[in-house]
DNA sequence: AAAAAGCGCAACCGCAACCCT
DNA sequence: AAGGGTTGCGGTTGCGCTTTT
């Protein structure tokens, strides 16, 4: 197929815009509408080519466009959207309005992406670096010395400091054995690197420090914050469902909980804690996504079964299926962000 | 105070999908 | 069905501003 020469053209201005420029621009659509981008120029007496006619328009003179910094829920559900979609910038767009394709891959690109991995995530699998424990010694080392060097009693802080970097690990690594298939990947059904109970269980038992208890406490539903115990990790896989996120177009995408909670709910309304099978879609009368939300039907399919990651642990006789609702937010990448845990 | 480095963001480039004939 | 034109999208660049050295 052919390519349009656009701003190849010769004798067409590139570069920023000046304000005589934009209100030429903002005049003509006023009152005629963009109509043909590429015969735009032209009618609004503009040097410019059609493309960076429509760019300009689209990412700055807009009518409708929302400036200034990222809320938190915003930045929330830049991550989310991104988990699922990736790096499909105007899918995610559409889902925050006022704000423009170009504008959340900016802010990710030098804000979020740099965000995930100074916390040792992979900004594209949202994972858990797995690199974790071969980087330690040198994160160990860097924390030491930075605390040596401003701290007087330096044998105790180095000593803090290694047992909280080790602890620290062990509570991406746990994440990391607990997260949900990469959600970027529909046929994640084989997996044959599964952790054992008692491997989890293991590494459970060996943290202990406030700060793994700060993240693996849990906050949701204003529920009296309790460490995890046995019966909360029981809990914690028993409850691993599995959500099937259907666009109304054709692709399909699984994702988790976490997101679809975020997407569809403001009240923590669609994570019911008598744990009713509950199903989201345009016509149903679950609760109404904010607005929003795309058109999506959401189909939960209970308690997980065998059929994902989780099958195994989950159909375990020492962790049978006891009803509850309790998704492990504190295990999620993206809570995790938001909590105050203590950067080395 | 000046230079260097870092950061944020608007704008450009090129590819691919879509549209129209 | 094929081919050319148009639009949309994601990656990248470059420039101006701010912060650090």
């Amino acid at each position: 197929m052919g390519r349009s020469p656009c701003c190849d053209e010769s004798g067409l201005k590139k570069g920023p815009w000046t304000p005589e420029e934009d209100q030429k621009l903002i005049k003509h659509i006023k009152n005629h509408g963009h109509g043909s981008w590429r015969a735009l120029p032209k009618l609004a007496g503009l040097n410019r080519c059609g493309k960076s006619c429509r760019l300009r328009w689209t990412n700055y003179l807009r009518p409708d466009i929302k400036r200034g910094k990222f809320s938190q829920e915003e930045e929330q559900t830049i991550l989310n959207l991104h988990s699922v979609l990736g790096n499909k910038w105007s899918a995610i767009a559409s889902h925050l309005p006022g704000r423009t394709d170009n504008e959340i891959k900016n802010f990710w690109n030098t804000h979020l992406k740099k965000k995930l991995i100074q916390m040792g995530f992979d900004p594209m699998t949202h994972r858990p670096r797995t690199d974790i424990f071969s980087s330690l010694p040198h994160i160990i080392a860097l924390a030491s010395l930075k605390e040596l060097m401003e701290n007087p009693s330096w044998e105790e802080q180095a000593l803090r400091l290694q047992a909280e970097a080790l602890q620290m690990a062990k509570c991406q690594y746990l994440q990391y054995l607990l997260q949900p298939p990469s959600l970027t990947n529909i046929n994640h059904n084989t997996n044959n690197n599964n952790p054992t109970e008692i491997e989890i269980m293991n590494l459970i038992n060996s943290l202990s420090s406030p700060l793994f208890e700060n993240q693996m406490m849990t906050q949701t539903n204003n529920n009296p914050v309790q460490p995890l115990g046995t019966d909360s990790v029981g809990l914690l896989f028993s409850h691993l469902p599995s959500l099937e996120v259907v666009p109304n177009n054709t692709n399909t995408y699984e994702t988790t909980p976490f997101i679809a909670k975020e997407m569809y709910s403001q009240n923590n309304e669609v994570c019911d804690p008598n744990n009713t099978p509950w199903q989201l879609s345009s016509s149903s009368t679950a609760p109404s996504p904010p607005s929003v939300a795309p058109p999506m039907n959401i189909i939960h399919d209970g308690p997980s079964s065998n059929s994902n990651n989780y099958g195994d642990a989950c159909s375990s006789s020492s962790f049978g299926g006891s009803s509850g609702s309790i998704w492990p937010d504190h295990l999620l990448l993206e809570d995790a962000l938001f909590h105050d845990i203590p950067s080395l």
